[in-house]
DNA sequence: GATGAATGAGCCTTCATTCAT
DNA sequence: AATGAATGAAGGCTCATTCAT
């Protein structure tokens, strides 16, 4: 007896998502009550439960998400070079691009950390993406590395890693507070650091 | 006995906060009950309450305490270089040696972020030790660039915080499962790119 | 169903304050549990508190309660005079009829007199119910002033105050266990000074 | 092995009696907290404990307490009056006198009469204290009576506890902030009643 | 499908009271 | 005689979750 299609599921759950993401990164997964979610989205706490079984379900389903757009989030890392740009003004305008995306939801980006540390499908899921993206990068990187734009005796495969890992730990320090700027530089002396003098 | 013998009240401080570190490190910050604490120390709840105010009170100062021993770990990055080390080598032992210890409470110290995120006295702290250590790195740095151990055309203190950035995600990363070894080689991988060749 | 039926809300709530105002009166504000209500309601605690934001609220809502009834009690002092009636058989006739009321719930009225002596807006509502009585009271005193039933020398707005506390009085000495009887004679005799010889 | 002289006892009994007469009088007995008052007696809680067995037993101390202050407050209305003075001058000058008195520990008065409310013996010894100074009263009344000072037709006795709920009707009216003045004038209209003209 | 209403379980916090020293 | 320390027993309040309608 399904009044609606499952197409409509779907975009109720999506929009469930959507605002719970929202609701979650600012005030962090376990403060957040499934009132506050639910006001927020207009309807009653029970709404929710049609789509989501329970809290943890909801919260699972945000972290798959968040992973989903991490994921792209690396692949895209490097992604789009114009033949026309040096290997630094590329890599710079990547930071450039991302910073203020990975402001708004860095605290997401640490409470899925943590939830993952504690939930291993979650956890699973966290590490295939990283290994998916490293390959990824590193594929991009042995171009580079063809074309010489970078250092020819890195090995691109745990210099992707690196770099991703870069990336996340710039997430950190912006979370404090350092400004942007700061920030930027800190890539460019690496990708410098990385780039073929 | 002990009228003002602020020895025993430090003692029991520091007693409860090492218990509290512990189970909030496996359970986090808001899954973990003040009984779950009190029970392990094998105390009641209302002992601790004499210690601390309340929750947030002792947060807080778990989360100064792990903001302390991060001052420490960064301001040991790079510290104690042997004059026969090579640049490289100095910086694979760092990471070789930390890399037990960053696993041990990695959960926690991503707790304290998030709480850093949401509470600005915690937050400033985390800031100010980011840019302590980042002189000290850059110092550190500075000499390697005088010695000619490392590229000329960096710029110390912007790398120094893109080293200490690569130190934190490197700990994100870790904390997926994702092994030593791969973790170990994506460091000296941005170590290489970072030396004089 | 209801949506905005603020119907049920207000009966739920009224029902709520029906069972708080027997619980409080026998217990004490201060000793009853939210339990002890929801117990007698037969509801769960939580549920009052989808009613009132908490104790405080629903202490409140019965002192305002309280006082509104205090309010028609003092308004009600000296009304409905028959025409035949002298003026003491009016006055003896409202003690009688108003003694039982008082004992009711006379406890009550004390613990709602010691909050408003420190919860400003309910010392203020009590101090305008008071006004607005004694202004009322003092002008039936003025009609039988006129009608010489009493004492031509009597300034009738203090007069109403001192009868208004009078009947405050009574109340006090009713709550010792001294007899009905002799509180009505205790009434009876300054109404007596009151009247005209 | 009495180490210290029963006198000593009584000694530090009543100053923690006074003492908590103060603290009760301020926050109410059932939100002081021990602590309250062993704070500013600037003893340990528990050597409160050496002197009462428990809180109640304090309440019904400072309830005895205050139960004998007021009787003495009962017995002294009318006394001590000067032949010069005429019937109501005497009146107003025993209201007068006391009226600071009265707002000082008045929320006190009430606590203590709820804590009757409740306490078969607190009630016999509030009850029976009325009665006494009902006695008293209506004696000094008698005497007024026979010098003419008052209303022949009056019966001293209900009349005596007539003014005594009066002067503790006034208390409540005190409470709520309505002026000395107007709570004086009251006074001065009744006993004006009263007075023989 | 959705909702208003209710609830059980649990958490934080307080406090009267005890006791070894 | 006094106290610092500790605790058991609540009590207020919240919230994920359920369910009749």
């Amino acid at each position: 007896m399904p009044k609606v299609l499952p197409g409509y599921q779907q975009e109720a759950r999506k929009r469930i998502i959507v605002t719970a993401v929202e609701t979650f990164s600012e005030i962090g997964f376990h403060q957040t009550t499934m009132e506050d979610i639910a006001k927020r989205l207009g309807v009653s706490k029970a709404a929710i439960y049609s789509y989501f079984k329970n809290k943890e379900e909801l919260i699972d389903a945000i972290g798959e998400a968040t992973l989903h757009t991490l994921k792209e989030e690396l692949d895209s890392l490097f992604k789009g070079r114009l033949s026309t740009d040096s290997f630094l003004e590329w890599a710079m305008s990547i930071i450039e691009m991302k910073i203020e995306d990975i402001k708004k939801y860095s605290s997401l980006h640490f409470e899925v950390l943590i939830e993952a540390s504690r939930n291993v499908s979650l956890r699973r899921m966290l590490k295939e993406n990283i290994r998916k993206a490293t390959i990824i990068v590193a594929g991009l990187l042995e171009e580079e590395k063809r074309k010489r734009c970078i250092r020819q005796e890195l090995n691109t495969r745990p210099l992707a890693l690196g770099l991703i890992a870069l990336f996340f730990g710039l997430r950190q320090v912006l979370l404090t507070g350092i400004g942007d700027e700061e920030v930027s530089q800190a890539w460019r002396e690496l990708m410098k650091a990385v780039a073929r003098s």
